[in-house]
DNA sequence: TAGCCTTATAGTCATTTTGACTACAAGCGT
DNA sequence: ACGCTTGTAGTCAAAATGACTATAAGGCTA
């Protein structure tokens, strides 16, 4: 599970680097886009709470505020690229499947000069990441979305669409899995669509729903140390899927 | 209906306007940002043919190939003001309902120099628009989405992206009804389904799915000049829609 | 060790929804 | 008047859903 609470332990970082041209309209770093960022929305779980990965923001404008974890696009880089590498750096964590959310432009979204922003997002387990606060920032840490900092530019409206995006996107595919450790429980999946769904469903039905999808395959192992009746592990089997997909199969929850 | 076929009549624009300034790495008109462009993805339905609506450029690169209907952001303007005035300066295509599709920004898909582009779509009814091709296009018309010409830069990606989101989107929420006029017969509804989602349904089994809904009011009104039994005319009842929607329904078809 | 938690997992049952059909109605066109 | 086409209502078995009940497995504690 993620080891920060809402007040977070978090990484500090030893020292930050100002990089950038004088005398020019807003000072950049050499070799990126002018006018043209990423920002990471990144969710994980901690047990049934839905947390969002931040940075303190360590160089630039608002430096020592929260932010989503987000920098400049390299001139020859993809932008998938781009998100993959700011989130690395910033925080240490390791490719997770971004896929791009939306592109936030209001004229006014960013002090000093127009900058628009692409969001991207992930799904991380617990299982995948330790967190390593990097160059440009001086912290990172895991929030639940209800207990948040207050954050940076328009920051809040990126996480908000993030979270109703979200909410759509889990009951129609089935990208909640990458929010668990490979091997999970029955139980702990429900949890997981009541934190985001933020509604309680029926143990036996839930069950009786998922299994009839046939989606998941059973480790043969159970549950280890917990004070009760040890649950089942099963895997997400994304073969099946795939091929249940291209039959014309659609998951619903 | 659309009146344009798959070989289009098309508008022809009188003359072309070259703006831009020289010895810049690349010519581009004043006050506009640099580096990003707005493309436009504009579906329409033509009896039960999807079609798309396509420029054939006027000015710049490619001059005399086929587009999308997009150009490039003022300094001051709004992302989906920008989609929509280019849309309209374009095309004469007024005020569809954009919502942005996706951000393409892969390091080449531009020749002479890095443009990120932000792609809109929109879907709209045959009632709503007549095309006349505007300053920088030399003509603009609707094609089968089967049946197009070659496309410029990575356009027709955008477009393939653009069809499947399409098809994700139309059955879990009600955004055919855009395509179709005002009042209208649940066979047209049935039969736009069938275009999109390009499977064919069974009659009585598709119209009580949609009644059940509660979401078509009755214009008590038939079509008119049939050479059959004429059916009843229905509109889409959209303060229903969002009653519902907040009482946790949701559209799926 | 017996009984008490807690969670897992199987199953019941009435109701609703689906998918595959059949049947009949209403007009136009010959 | 008949047939052609499309509209609209209804049947029926199968499947899915929602609200439950019941029982199984453990560890924990008195």
């Amino acid at each position: 599970m993620i080891k920060t609470t809402t007040t977070n332990k978090t990484i500090k970082v030893s020292e930050v680097t100002s990089v950038g041209t004088a005398n020019e309209p807003f000072e950049l770093p050499d070799g990126v886009l002018r006018g043209l960022s990423i920002d990471n929305l990144i969710f994980g779980l901690d047990g049934s709470e839905l947390k969002v990965l931040l940075i303190k923001r360590g160089e630039g404008i608002k430096t020592g505020e929260w932010a989503l974890p987000g920098g400049w696009i390299n001139n020859n880089e993809n932008l998938r690229d781009a998100a993959s590498r700011l989130l690395s750096d910033l925080t240490g964590v390791e490719h997770p499947y971004l896929s791009q959310l939306k592109t936030f432009g209001k004229v006014s979204r960013f002090p000093a000069e127009r900058v628009v922003t692409i969001a991207y997002y992930a799904l991380v387990s617990a299982d995948d990441y330790a967190l390593t606060a990097g160059f440009s920032a001086s912290e990172a840490g895991w929030f639940d979305i209800h207990h948040l900092p207050s954050l940076v530019f328009d920051h809040h409206e990126i996480l908000d669409y993030g979270i109703k995006h979200l909410q759509q996107e889990i009951r129609h595919h089935p990208v909640g899995f990458k929010l668990l450790p490979e091997k999970f429980t029955l139980l702990q999946l429900q949890e997981l669509y009541e934190a985001i769904l933020d509604k309680k469903l029926d143990k036996p039905n839930f069950r009786r729903k998922i299994m009839k999808m046939k989606l998941l395959s059973d480790c043969n192992e159970k549950q280890q140390s917990v004070a009760h009746r040890a649950a089942n592990l099963y895997r997400f089997d994304k073969k099946v899927y795939q091929r249940l997909t291209q039959q014309g199969f659609t998951f619903e929850v």
